[in-house]
DNA sequence: TTATAAAATTTTATTTAACTAAAAATTTTG
DNA sequence: CAAAATTTTTAGTTAAATAAAATTTTATAA
């Protein structure tokens, strides 16, 4: 057993958690207060500075929370992976919008995005550093599995590819984020116009044979 | 003539500016306050406020000052641009990436970044908006003059292609801008590659002929 | 079971800086 | 010189962040 001590530890920093999203869903990032999340957690305002270190710690480590989720999502997503690479890749992509919109608002997202580049080297923003590796890498697999199954040719470095894609879409993702009026069929497009044109000739060439 | 008193506001308008850069330079952006920037453009706190609205958008408005700059120097570049696609492209990317670093450190850059999500749809962010979007028409139109002289084949769409690999090297250039320890040269590297990426297969159309 | 030591949280008190409102003072204009 | 425009002064609000003392809670060992 762990102990009454961790585990009311544990309670803490899941409710904390729990009261930081609810106050930044409902009052929006910068006018949440840590004191109004505190009393919701029912804890003082100092602990939630002792568990987070800073508002933009909390943030970060709500994001972080929904990490592991969002990754067992593209994994169980990657098992049945169409064989149109262009299908394929455009379903990753929505994969990680409907994850992320499902969990925060667009307004919050943007204090995500900015927190990140900010705290980016830093202990808070190490997390979410390495959640955008882990998904390049997975996409990267996407591309292997693609190539292993004859549907896309003439993919070298599989990874290298992956990185890269990831990095494009990952752009499209923050314009996506960054712009209220863009709607997801919108958006969709965009990845899907990207796709074909870093695509489209190594797909001609598997056409024909 | 334009009046003394149009004359006078022109002129804290620019020692406000010039007075942010060297305390953002100096002390960081979080940690230079309105107050000591206001003292040494010597004017008070309030107008800095009235003359810019807010500590993020004194930060946007600096950004924009050097625009007009960054756009004189990449029309300039165009002009002798190389045959190369890939050697015009990243000397496209090397050009911004030099402008901006001789202008601002990395750590301010951070700040700009994250402040151009956050305000993006703002007042502030629309001339950073604005920026991106010029920036990535010029890459378009350096794909046309590549086209125009044989040295690019099989772009239909000139402007989405330059847009997509804006978004790209913007991308790019962000990690860039993250990362303190990313050298230069390590960055003109990964903007090649993913040149390469996008165009060997184009650029293999052209040589047999 | 209970006293005590250790760990953690809360309370209290401060600091700091962004931002705002309104009155007072100054400067330009006509 | 009067009035219009603009800046400065003054005063205050707010919330993040931090430090240290006081209090509470958990663990442990007699």
């Amino acid at each position: 057993m762990v102990g009454l001590r961790e585990h009311q530890k544990a309670g803490r920093r899941r409710r904390i958690l729990e009261a930081a999203r609810h106050h930044f869903l409902a009052s929006g990032y910068e006018a949440a207060t840590i004191e109004a999340i505190a009393e919701t957690a029912e804890v003082s305002a100092v602990t939630v500075y002792n568990y987070y270190g800073t508002k933009r710690g909390l943030l970060l480590a709500l994001v972080a929370q929904s990490d592991d989720i969002l990754i067992t999502k593209i994994n169980r997503m990657l098992g049945d992976a169409s064989d149109d690479p262009i299908e394929a890749i455009t379903r990753f992509a929505e994969t990680i919008r409907d994850h992320v919109l499902s969990y925060l608002d667009r307004p919050i997202w943007r204090y995500v995005i900015a927190t990140s580049v900010i705290e980016g080297s830093s202990h808070f923003g190490h997390a979410f550093a390495e959640l955008d590796r882990e998904m390049a890498r997975l996409l990267g697999r996407l591309l292997e599995t693609l190539e292993r199954r004859g549907a896309l040719h003439g993919v070298r470095d599989c990874a290298a590819v992956g990185e890269t894609l990831f990095k494009l879409q990952n752009a499209r993702f923050i314009e996506f984020i960054a712009d209220d009026a863009m709607t997801d069929q919108e958006m969709a497009h965009l990845v899907r116009s990207d796709l074909v044109l870093i695509l489209d000739k190594r797909l001609a060439v598997t056409e024909p044979a």
